[in-house]
DNA sequence: CTGAAAGCGCTTACAG
DNA sequence: CTGAAAGCGCTTACAG
């Protein structure tokens, strides 16, 4: 290599010099880095990885970016792994067929670790990452009996707390904006919401409504719900995205007020939920916690233990598009 | 390597099998691809790059994902880049004197490209990158003289079509919730509205405050504005996010109409700005099209082609939250 | 502390 | 079409 003839010195003395904790003279050490300098020298990362079977790479594929909860999750992971000095390369499969294509190139690039969002894998790319002593993190989903961590929120225990505070708000008659049933999120929060209404209540039907987890979904669905006889005073929205969608079909298209004449609540707690506008109560994911414990489970250093599983206990953030219990219509 | 011998060719039977459009019979291939299979071989792309010079990485700066507008710029070019088999590897540095450090680390990374959405690029790492054959391409930013290639909206153009606007709606005082004004984009537009409403009108003072180029900036800075004296009967946001705030802090804290009292307009043209709660009439931010250019200069075939500045033309998006001409309060 | 040498897993002329 | 060999830019025992 080049520096080193410069510098005049050995391949390996230019190896030492920029790995940290090598033995190497300081005046050595001063040497190679005036003939770096002088050559613009940039070390090879892949040469190194080659040898070192790390790159510092983290894969991280997500489904989309529409909902600003992926947003969230990849902005966390992103500023906490920049932290130690690893960087994520980014995977965006368009249809669940990519699946195992996308994951079998994620291997290809070494990856040190493979996080998936919102998607699954299936049996046979788990045991493939296992045996390559890759580890695996699933976010906001369980895939039981296979070799993956999983880290989620509580839905269930989310569910039931939505629709405890529904209930307790006076809520008689219910609706629901649903989403895309092949998330496991989505079906759990659905059934907590239908099962602790029923215990409560004597419910016969709930409406039920796709809202395709966008806001003109959230919009279309609310308007369908709400127009339909026996209209809700109540709504339940399966996230937050679709709930602002809601919201503003209910308000500005129907001119009902919320949360008087209907109480919405969402799941997720985006950062728009906040906004003065909506002020939305919901059901918080909770990102930090999520990419905290993500962050613990790709570092473990007997990657192949047995796997966890990490529940996060659900926190209902309440503002005001939910009525509280003393001051039902 | 051990599906060379489990099938009894040579390795470079085997490279030739996994590297479309070299020359192997088909009965090779398919032995090849047996052993493969049994063996669950997954190609090494570290070893291939290392000798081809591509490792189909694009790298990403991004300064943080507060404004949607970048997740926006994030999801195009993830997308964009899925299609042709190319991975995003994304850098996100704390602050600014991280810049240098943060391009060296993609180098080390031998990424085929490196895009930087709303940073800077010291002359030296522009020259470092442009020695390497590693085209870089400035999104939002243009910096002349160095060797990279710049796309963004023109933000001359952006700033001179709204204050048009806001002065066809009957503006007599302005006000400005500006940003970071080390973001050259903020500077032309702030430059090109006070031009634009000096020429035209004789306005001698204009309120400008800082809005952090965050929600809860904008509300403050709203607020600020509004309660001066003189207030401004027509508010520009240099950003939608910023717009969003002061559009809450109007509407819900200082109960004032939009845009019977003020009216707003806002920068970027975020998926919010589309909402019915929002309705805020905003110059586009050219998404689709600027990661279109940037596909097009990262593969360019003679990277050492100069350097191009593409300007793309602002477009108004006008909904509510601004006055038209025929009726001025 | 330092250097020569082997080797990480591939690709690519070069012969055949 | 196929294989042997050199080599991409590093790291890491192994001697000294």
């Amino acid at each position: 290599m080049d520096v080193a003839r410069l510098a005049g010195v050995s391949i390996a003395a230019v190896s030492r010099t920029f790995t940290p904790g090598s033995s190497v003279s300081p005046k050595m050490a001063e040497r190679v880095r005036k003939a770096a300098r002088q050559l613009s020298y940039v070390p090879n990362n892949l040469a190194s990885s080659l040898i070192t079977q790390r790159t510092n790479i983290v894969a991280l594929m997500l489904p989309n970016f529409v909902n600003q909860i992926y947003s969230a999750l990849l902005s966390e992971a992103s500023l906490r792994l920049e932290e130690i000095d690893k960087q994520l390369l980014l995977f965006t499969p368009f249809n669940d067929s990519d699946l195992d294509r996308t994951l079998q190139r994620m291997l290809e690039y070494q990856v040190d670790a493979i996080v998936i969002a919102a998607a699954s894998i299936s049996s046979h790319m788990a045991a493939l990452c296992h045996g390559r002593d890759v580890p695996v993190v699933m976010l906001g989903r369980h895939m039981p009996n296979l070799p993956v961590h999983s880290v989620r929120g509580n839905a269930e225990d989310g569910g039931t707390k939505a629709a405890k505070l529904l209930l307790s708000g006076g809520g008689k008659r219910f609706g629901i904006i649903s989403g895309d049933q092949t998330y496991m999120t989505m079906v759990e929060r659905q059934q907590a919401i239908l099962q602790c209404l029923r215990v409560t209540n004597d419910i016969e039907n709930v409406a039920i409504v796709d809202g395709k987890l966008t806001y003109e979904g959230g919009y279309q669905a609310a308007l369908e719900i709400m127009r339909g006889e026996d209209r809700p005073d109540s709504l339940f929205c399966l996230t937050d995205i679709m709930a602002l969608g809601a919201m503003d079909a209910i308000r500005h298209n129907l001119n009902l007020r919320i949360p008087e004449d209907v109480a919405v609540i969402g799941f997720d707690d985006i950062p728009e939920a906040a906004h003065e506008s909506y002020n939305l109560t919901t059901v918080r994911t909770p990102v930090r916690q999520m990419i905290h414990h993500m962050m613990d489970l790709i570092s473990l250093e007997t990657p192949q233990d047995p796997p966890q599983t990490i529940l996060i206990d659900a926190e209902l953030i309440i503002r005001s598009s939910t009525r509280s219990a003393h001051n039902n219509p």
